[in-house]
DNA sequence: TTGAAAGCGATACCAA
DNA sequence: TTGGTATCGCTTTCAA
């Protein structure tokens, strides 16, 4: 089914006002109407001024459709994000939104769950000129794209690095992370620590275990590396792995969770079952949720500049759509890591 | 700025493959080509089948623009959220992507931070027929389509009402969910109970808060009512009030929170300064945010069927649209009552 | 500085 | 069932 009314008729009923009518009203060619409103330097103050006002004054607005037809320009970036119920994403989307703002171009955002089918769907918005600009949240470039490599300069990732080469990417340094998440645990003596990875495929969760590791052992702890990765990095994949170790006889006396949401769900399952946090085992995230901080223990986290990210993202994409050439570099930016009371740090 | 290359020309570098371009292939009429792979029944199995493999062949995809500007139709809804970084709203387009999805019907999401000028601006992309509906998640009709009425039935309303009538809502009853928040408080033998609200000129809010009076007024307790209006639902604004009311001399036994945000800050604040939850003080937040249940303790609270109002809205702008009058009754769909630990309930 | 006219790419009539 | 063609609303050359 497509939209539209039972008649075959187009589907607003009555015809919008457009530039002919305005044009009449002022007396003048449709071009100069064009010109006028779209500041062309070739149009007197005075003539400017008085279509200005009779457009205003009847409610003229240009038809998007028909003008990205003829200019070949949508002022519109698409971003896709692979789930955007996911906390994180939007944050990102706020700070491509500003970036865009000043210079009047949209956002549209398509959430695809991984849907292969779907980010096919999303990038052919692309390929149609319904959109300017990709950003991409999710980590894969959708397929078809990858054949059409003429598109790399108007596609730039964040967040998750795509593989292709020619796009740019916007992160942080997850191995960078883990690694000195893992290295502070062991500046307060923990030793027997645990990681919680998400899926082994991401590589942004790929990349946070490596630092896990590289930490271990440059502790002289890899014999005993215990590395775990789960299917999923939310609360219930938390919980189902905290019920999981505390079975062994051996509990570890720390654990890095690849994610904020993970910790809860470990936390929760941990307190439910009599182990005190953080002085049996201590806890640090990844992702610096936003309840993190009235989370009981408060929640050890790594903070990534997601909105900076979006906002460098955004002008990156800019940059190369205005220059033509991709600018592929990657730029890493600086995380933080927050120190609260879930690793037990200094109120231990 | 708008986005374009240094070269005045348009910004694709090759203009990509056309209908005419598959005609030519196909050795057939344009409007053959358009007929095949619109669907039209127009035309034998065997054109379509041929004209469908040449097109797929050569990667051709329809401009979207041309088509729209043609057909006067876009195959996309546009949903205005105030501010896509609350958690609530992603999980409220979860549910309009899918019901949009099988019409293949695209999403697109703008947000506005409560800003009139963006308001206005994405009102236009409905205006202008780059969107063929509009789904509100903002409470408030940008004023420009306030006074083009014939647009009613391309606008629902989800979850915040707007005030504009001919304008279809879906959401649950606020007040009444406050109402049996409170009278859960009075059951278990709470009566100092305080309402921590969100802003007043909110329509959710002000609802939440005529529950909490009802409730209060039907059990006796009137002469105790305590409300107050905070300028934001956040965790920060949930801690700075919860501050004030511990340096009151007499402290509330329970307080229902017009969000769980509210919640977490106040419990945080409370759990610092060693009141104990919900032996001194009792807890309600309200919205099911995910990390309630394995907050500490885990929050008591009402969930909202966030997802089904999405589906449902977008179903029903749906049919709007089709029938071309708009539905305009109010949809109030039953959310539930989750009793957790945060108020003592059965643990106490 | 303005006007005239030629498209942009697809769709939807009307004829055949 | 197919072909021819006008047209959607705007932008952008080319002339005046």
């Amino acid at each position: 089914m497509t939209i539209s009314k039972s008649k075959s008729q187009p589907a607003s009923s009555k015809a919008s006002i457009t530039i002919v009518d305005i044009a009449k009203l002022a007396g003048v060619n449709p071009s100069t109407v064009s010109r006028a409103l779209s500041g062309s330097s070739a149009v007197t103050a005075q003539t400017r001024a008085r279509i200005t006002d009779i457009a205003q004054e009847n409610g003229y607005v240009a038809n998007h459709n028909a003008r990205m037809l003829r200019s070949r320009r949508a002022n519109q970036i698409l971003v896709i994000v692979p789930n955007i119920a996911a906390f994180s994403h939007p944050e990102v989307i706020l700070g491509i939104e500003e970036a865009l703002e000043e210079h009047n171009i949209g956002v549209i955002v398509g959430s695809t769950k991984d849907n292969e089918e779907r980010e096919l769907a999303l990038a052919r918005q692309l390929i149609t000129g319904a959109a300017d600009g990709l950003i991409l949240l999710n980590g894969r470039l959708p397929s078809e794209l990858g054949e059409l490599p003429q598109y790399n300069r108007r596609i730039v990732a964040i967040s998750r690095p795509v593989l292709s080469p020619g796009i740019a990417f916007i992160g942080i340094d997850n191995q960078q992370a883990a690694q000195e998440a893992t290295l502070y645990f062991v500046s307060i003596g923990r030793k027997r620590i645990l990681h919680m990875g998400g899926p082994e495929q991401s590589p942004i969760f790929a990349a946070r275990a490596q630092g896990y590791r590289n930490a271990m052992r440059q502790a002289g702890l890899d014999g005993i590396i215990d590395l775990q990765h789960l299917p999923a990095f939310n609360m219930v994949a938390g919980r189902q792995a905290m019920r999981d170790i505390l079975n062994r006889r051996q509990l570890p006396d720390a654990i890095l969770c690849a994610s904020d949401e993970l910790a809860f769900g470990a936390i929760q399952v941990a307190r439910e079952l009599g182990i005190s946090v953080p002085q049996q085992i201590a806890f640090i995230g990844f992702d610096n949720h936003p309840v993190g901080e009235a989370f009981s223990p408060p929640l050890t986290t790594i903070s990534v500049p997601r909105r900076r990210m979006g906002f460098l993202g955004a002008q990156t994409l800019l940059q190369s759509i205005q220059d033509d050439r991709p600018i592929s570099d990657f730029q890493l930016l600086p995380y933080e890591f927050l120190v609260r009371a879930s690793c037990g740090g200094s109120s231990w």
